[in-house]
DNA sequence: AGGCCTACG
DNA sequence: CGTA
DNA sequence: GCCT
């Protein structure tokens, strides 16, 4: 790229040179008129000369300051190549002045205000033309170079995103553009809906056809200045107006919505029923609860992109916008009206505390996000005094993760736990931009930041992996997917092991459908709007999976699923495989041996009524209630043992299952060595068995006898504890046993542990067969080369996120890996 | 035709 | 073979 | 049973 840098400031430019060719290996390109000899740089006679030894070697970083003062045909000769950027370095005048100063000889007089305005007056007149045209503004209020090299690194210089934007990037601007043309009187925004990256049509808001517009007083709630119910506005918004525009026949399978203020939850509605696969915003908006639930449940993906092509200008002087990702839990918007409308800045703003917050409005591709466990010792007392687990609902845990655009400013760079005050906390909690952890693990991961390599990669709803598929928690299709299921239990029953695999991949992939599937044309995947190409769904075979289903969509049924369910042995067979120790080999063997029920198999000593009891108790669904609160018991008593340990509740809970099957506790701690943590596992062993917590040890630890120095504990325990439903009661008819699997790990290898134990079975089996093209094996607590056996060093991972961008692999919300 | 996730007990 |  |  070819850098053109603009100032009055010669100290800044002088600063900036140097940063450029230190950190990012630019050349200095200058024309002998402009810069003195000693300046350095290689020399040219004219701009031509300078622009074509550029285009020449454009691929290299180059950078020239000999642009200043150039005319306005010159500037535009620089622009109009594809690889040049025009910096504008702005800065204090106090910091002209010196740098004019510096400049003058020795031996001028002092320079006075009026000779100094005069002098600043005919230079900025002369470059005023030039620096209005900068692609990247940069301002120095700073008087140190260090200081204002942090300011350089901030603003990322070298993205070639200014140069050439991304596909969401062009959308976005053409998003924003739309809503240029605007006319509603309380807010302007835009959307632009594409199809295999091509625009399918464009909107923005205003009153319909045929009306007054907004603006001439078409709409009378927007015009009025005080509040009026919603349902009297007339106007469309700018994704409804898009929608449209399209027409229902022109939104294929893979249709994007780009919006630059997020969609109201009218508007997701309808975004959901048109079909549209996925949701990018740029403005932050108040995202209602609602909403974001309704494309998670829908398969929608929602994401969020910043505008990267805008200039990050100094912190100070940026306003303040909160850009929510569409991972915070939002506190629901309670009024319905504010829509589009109401929105105020003031809304946005970050909570106050921690004194200065002008950095909060820092552009997110420097979002950093910091993890707060709250029983830091600056912390503890906070968390309890405010309650926060009760501020975030239905997730009982005690980290939190505060984005750091969120946090007051002395924090930013600190990656160690900063301590904030009470009311900070309590007002960024109710702002909803604290995180519960047991959701998001530590996901410092900012995709956007370009210091992390690579951006998400898109989800494909095409693909035969499921950690490429995006699966609704709640299934369009949930009666089929049984049915499959029943066909799948089937064949593991007949010991038809890969026909069992089959009919689980067919089940996963109908799971990945958002719409109810209706016709046989809907399980075909449609390519664009414009051709009828249609690719076969992966994993239904035109054979047998795909005749069942057909049958199922004429019939509503498949006769062979129905037949299966209804016989008596199928029945058994599955009581029995339910029963712990008992698999499907033996639950086949025993469901054949004549008996009709498990109370048969007692009497005659096959089974015990004790595994049948426990098998009934551990059959029924966990409530997250109560997930969290067995969870609490354990890190309560983890951490008499472990002082601040790090943990995640994984499995069901996190993939955001309504009721779990099990309690799945994954601990870490910083510093500890995994045998430390092993041994700490069986000290929490037995001190939850000693206080009759947990009843049962289902994997025995092999604990040291203390003699040897052979220790091999295990890192997993599996167990049943005794719940409560009903808070201290004492009545043992009350008790529900339930199971527990408790994990320790290594520090370094904790999001791989989080990404292995949240599941599912079938989002974990892909995504291994997956890197397993690319030669690496991955189990939950290594990734190593398998040829080569060479290991791959995770502690530079710094979340889930993060590693699934490391694997080449997108982000598939946990919520949406319930494939199977 | 050959593979289908991986590891542990 | 059973289990995560 | 389905994919490569």
């Amino acid at each position: 790229m070819f850098i053109a840098l603009v100032s009055l400031d010669k100290n800044t430019v002088q600063w900036t040179l140097q940063y450029l060719s230190r950190e990012h290996n630019f050349t200095q390109l200058e024309l002998e008129s402009q810069v003195p000899k000693e300046r350095g740089g290689q020399r040219f006679d004219t701009h031509t000369q300078m622009i074509e030894y550029a285009t020449q070697h454009w691929q290299s970083n180059l950078v020239t300051t000999s642009l200043h003062s150039c005319t306005c045909s010159d500037v535009d000769t620089f622009l109009r190549r594809p690889f040049t950027l025009l910096v504008a370095l702005e800065s204090s005048i106090e910091n002209i002045k010196k740098s004019l100063t510096q400049q003058l000889p020795p031996s001028t007089p002092a320079l006075d205000l009026a000779a100094f305005l005069r002098w600043f007056d005919g230079a900025y007149r002369a470059q005023r033309d030039t620096l209005s045209r900068a692609q990247l503004n940069i301002y120095n209020g700073h008087e140190t170079e260090d200081a204002f090299v942090d300011v350089l690194r901030e603003a990322n210089i070298v993205d070639e995103q200014r140069i050439r934007p991304s596909w969401d990037t062009y959308f976005m601007e053409l998003a924003d553009l739309a809503s240029q043309r605007s006319n509603c009187m309380k807010r302007r925004v835009g959307a632009v809906l594409t199809q295999d990256k091509r625009v399918v049509s464009t909107g923005y808001n205003g009153t319909p056809k045929g009306l007054l517009n907004c603006a001439d007083g078409g709409c009378k709630r927007c015009n009025s200045g005080v509040e009026m119910g919603f349902a009297e506005c007339l106007c469309l918004h700018a994704e409804e107006n898009a929608l449209l525009e399209a027409g229902r026949g022109r939104i294929g399978e893979c249709a994007v919505l780009y919006c630059n203020t997020c969609p109201c939850l009218g508007c997701a509605v309808k975004i959901v029923q048109t079909g549209i696969s996925q949701v990018v915003y740029n403005h932050g908006y108040r995202v209602d609860q609602k909403t974001l639930e309704l494309f998670r449940n829908a398969g929608v993906v929602l994401r969020h992109t910043p505008m990267k092509r805008r200039a990050p200008s100094d912190k100070s002087t940026t306003d303040e916008e909160c850009d929510d990702s569409d991972e915070i839990a939002q506190n629901q918007d309670q009024d319905d009206n504010s829509s589009q409308a109401t929105l105020s800045e003031s809304d946005l703003a970050p909570a106050e505390g921690g004194g200065d917050h002008s950095g909060s409005g820092i552009k997110s591709s420097t979002i950093k996000t910091a993890s707060i466990p709250l029983n830091s010792p600056s912390l503890n007392q906070l968390a309890t005094s405010l309650g926060l687990l009760i501020t975030h609902s239905d997730i009982d845990v005690n980290d939190v993760i505060v984005k750091s655009e969120c946090l007051p400013n002395k924090h930013k760079q600190q990656h160690a736990h900063p301590s904030v005050c009470h009311h900070w906390l309590r007002d960024s909690a109710a702002a909803g931009r604290i995180l519960p952890i047991a959701l998001y693990v530590l996901d410092d991961y900012n995709p956007n930041n370009s210091e992390d390599g690579s951006d998400d990669l898109p989800p494909n709803p095409q693909s035969k992996n499921a950690c490429f598929r995006i699966h609704p928690l709640n299934s369009p299709n949930e009666h089929l997917v049984h049915a499959l299921r029943i066909l799948k239990q089937d064949r593991v029953a007949r010991d038809e092991r890969w026909n069992a695999l089959a009919y689980s991949r067919a089940a996963a992939m109908v799971k990945s459908f958002p719409h109810r599937i209706r016709s046989k044309d809907d399980i075909r995947l449609q390519l664009s709007y414009d051709s009828n190409d249609t690719v076969h769904t992966k994993n239904i075979g035109e054979k047998k999976i795909r005749a069942k289903i057909e049958e199922y969509l004429n019939y509503g049924r498949i006769s062979e699923a129905e037949t299966i369910q209804n016989s008596p042995s199928h029945k058994l067979y599955n009581a029995l495989c339910s029963i712990q120790g008992i698999g499907p080999r033996r639950a086949y063997e025993l469901s054949r041996t004549g008996a009709s029920s498990l109370g048969e198999l007692v009497e005659r000593g096959s089974i015990t009524q004790e595994d049948v009891t426990l098998a009934q108790h551990l059959e029924l669904g966990i409530p997250r209630t109560e997930v969290s609160s067995i969870a609490g018991v354990v890190m309560e008593n983890a951490r008499t043992l472990l002082p601040h340990p790090t943990h995640a509740i994984c499995g069901g809970y996190r993939r955001g299952k309504s009721e779990s099957n099990d309690i799945d506790i994954l601990i870490t701690h910083h510093g500890y060595t995994l045998q430390q943590m092993n041994e700490f596992l069986a000290n929490l062993a037995r001190r939850l068995q000693d206080m009759g917590f947990l009843t049962k040890l289902m994997r025995q630890l092999s604990l040291s006898d203390g003699h040897s120095d052979k220790h091999d504990y295990q890192s997993t325990l599996l167990g049943v504890v005794a719940s409560s439903s009903k808070y201290g009661t004492t009545d043992s008819a009350q008790v529900t046993f339930r199971r527990v699997d408790i994990i320790v790990c290594h520090p370094h290898s904790f999001h791989l542990e989080v990404l292995a134990w949240t599941g599912s079975v079938m989002y974990e089996r892909d995504l291994r067969a997956f890197v397993k093209r690319r030669n690496l094996k991955l189990n939950a607590s290594s990734v190593y080369n398998e040829h080569t056996n060479n290991e791959v060093d995770l502690s530079g991972i710094r979340s889930e996120r993060h590693l699934l961008a490391f694997l080449h692999l997108p982000w598939i919300a946990p919520e949406n890996r319930n494939c199977d």
